[in-house]
DNA sequence: CACACTAGGGAAAGCGTTTACCCCTCGGGG
DNA sequence: CCCCGAGGGGTAAACGCTTTCCCTAGTGTG
């Protein structure tokens, strides 16, 4: 006369659980569901006997009204379908696993107003956290959005940012000024004299902190920036940015730095497609080291950011109590592939 | 006096907002979260007023208890960093926003047992469905899952697969063999008389059909399939596996096909590393179309798969009421670039 | 002017858990 | 032999919402 789970008309609760076992309610919740009393062992047998026929798995809805927290993170990303959201949800996912946590998550879809406007949302499920990876703006764009996160802060959950973050903010953060100051000033040893770079919209602290850095290390030794155009983190905004620059001439050895790798994919395909040939004639560099830039040809040159260990820090960061502020960024390593051959 | 949503010590709730409003608890639910009785305009004025005072958001787990029922859709893939499951993620993620659903996501790792598990811990959740993307497979693995299955629905939700499923299990279905047949006919017409393939384990239902077509396709005009080898759907097996390959002699003007174009950028990787030419001397062609097959040189030969639309139509599969089971597969499209040239 | 409705607010009973509290029992010390 | 304390089971009150049901007041009809 067992039930299989498969019959059930609806889930067992843990009201079915304990008549099963013969025994009450408290018990049965504190057999199951971690407790720090003890029970007997004959009862808790019964327990997890009764559990088991019935198929029972506490519902996480009424245990977080209950309890007053609940298990889950939310991941607030660009468009998870980029690479770079992909591998750093990836670390996301794989800390939230281990902490028994649950990872929600939506999409910005780049527009600030939709960012906002998720963060509330967001609030109705009382994460235990919020990572936010979409990019941080400086300026007026951001204004909405301070108050949400207050809102959210003040409800009781965390929010991790990642990058540069109000001191009430935790936040990982890489070095994007250092690793883009190497990659500069490695592209003036491999004997580049003149760069273009291909940015996002000002204000844009990631796109800035690159180009900072970048312009810094390049022309530290004589090196010279050309121009900065800017256009967005996508792929096409690099091709569309391409296009425009190759109009005007852009003469060979020129290296162009995109403001990340799939920027720097978006930037080779229009070089190409210009007819001109990516590393001898224009060199391209970019900034992630995204899987993909390991396979193209010729391989991207890059800055290697551990968007995977972002990830995973970053859910960290949302659950762990203590938290040491004064970490320092996670370092970034210059990549050199094909897509910038020496200039002798 | 009016408290910043910032001050509140923890979130306010509906009850604060009755009391704030002066009217009872069921007004304000009434007034604020969607319900069938009117309420009067002088009411509704106060309790929206109260609302957003004290900036209150519903608590969405005391909802999904009270009403027996979550706005949560899980999500179960293989790999979030892997660009076939982003982008179907992202379809996904545009149905949920659409509907106000909201998506939790979990990762397989490519593990059957981890995949029965995670299945099992997200029922927890009370998901109003589950929307299964890891490869399904025929076989001795699949046992577990099929009772946890049958466990998830009879509890109310609803199992959505990607790929051929039992008749109790909702599916929205690509064309694979469809799209692997003229994928190997068009390789057939260019020119191509061997091909070898890189599929994954024998059992999985996607790489199965895949092959099957492909052979199909490609023998039904004298083509000869020279070998089939097998690996996994990551790049790595396609590297792996092509390294190995290339051990023996693969003549030049053999094609390539990998079973995912994920696999094929593998096996690209693998023919260039030994030192041969991909296109003129060895062809390889993928399936899936992800947006990397576009920029990497030479283009790769692939068969298109609307992974968006994919996503999306999963979504609408399991929070639709209505279903039309007989629904035809999604049309899988080919489309040829450089790194299948055609063969004088 | 009485009567039957109807509209719409409020009280209260859930939803599935957790947990503070009560109380019984059993063991040991005086 | 009594008393005290601890161990541990059970009862019931939360948690933040929804929804049923009750009740009053207002409307329209004959």
């Amino acid at each position: 006369m067992t039930r299989t789970p498969s019959t059930a008309r609806s889930a067992a609760t843990l009201h079915d659980v304990a008549r099963e076992a013969g025994v009450s309610l408290a018990t049965a919740s504190r057999v199951l569901n971690g407790s720090t009393r003890k029970v007997a062992e004959s009862y808790r047998e019964k327990v997890e006997a009764a559990a088991e026929r019935l198929g029972y798995t506490a519902n996480l809805s009424a245990q977080a009204t209950a309890r007053g927290t609940s298990a889950v993170v939310a991941l607030l990303v660009a468009d998870i379908a980029d690479p770079y959201f992909g591998q750093l949800a990836s670390g996301v996912a794989r800390g939230a696993d281990e902490a028994g946590l649950v990872v929600t998550i939506a999409i910005t879809e780049r527009d600030p107003a939709r960012e906002v406007s998720l963060v509330r949302a967001l609030r109705g499920q009382r994460p235990r956290g919020l990572i936010l990876a979409a990019s941080r703006t400086t300026g007026p764009d951001a204004a909405g959005l301070d108050p949400e996160l207050e809102a959210f802060q003040g409800m009781g959950g965390r929010v991790v940012m990642l990058g540069p973050a109000p001191d009430s903010i935790r936040s990982v953060a890489v070095d994007n000024r250092g690793g883009a100051r190497a990659l500069g000033a490695r592209l003036r040893e491999l004997g580049y004299r003149e760069a273009v770079i291909v940015g996002a919209r000002e204000g844009i602290q990631t796109s800035d902190d690159r180009i900072a850095g970048f312009t810094h290390g390049f022309t530290a030794d004589g090196g010279r920036i050309r121009c900065v155009v800017r256009g967005g983190f996508t792929r096409d905004a690099g091709y569309a940015a391409t296009e425009a620059l190759l109009h005007d001439e852009v003469p060979p050895g020129t290296v162009i730095f995109g403001i990340s790798d799939v920027v720097a994919i978006g930037v080779m395909s229009a070089v190409r497609d210009a007819g001109r040939d990516v590393g001898a004639d224009i060199a391209v560099a970019g900034f992630d080291d995204i899987a993909t830039g390991r396979d193209i040809r010729p391989g991207l040159t890059t800055a290697h950011v551990p968007l995977d260990e972002l990830g995973y820090r970053a859910l960290h960061a949302t659950v762990d109590e203590e938290w040491d502020a004064s970490q320092p960024p996670l370092p970034v390593e210059v990549v050199v592939r094909g897509s910038t051959p020496p200039r002798p």
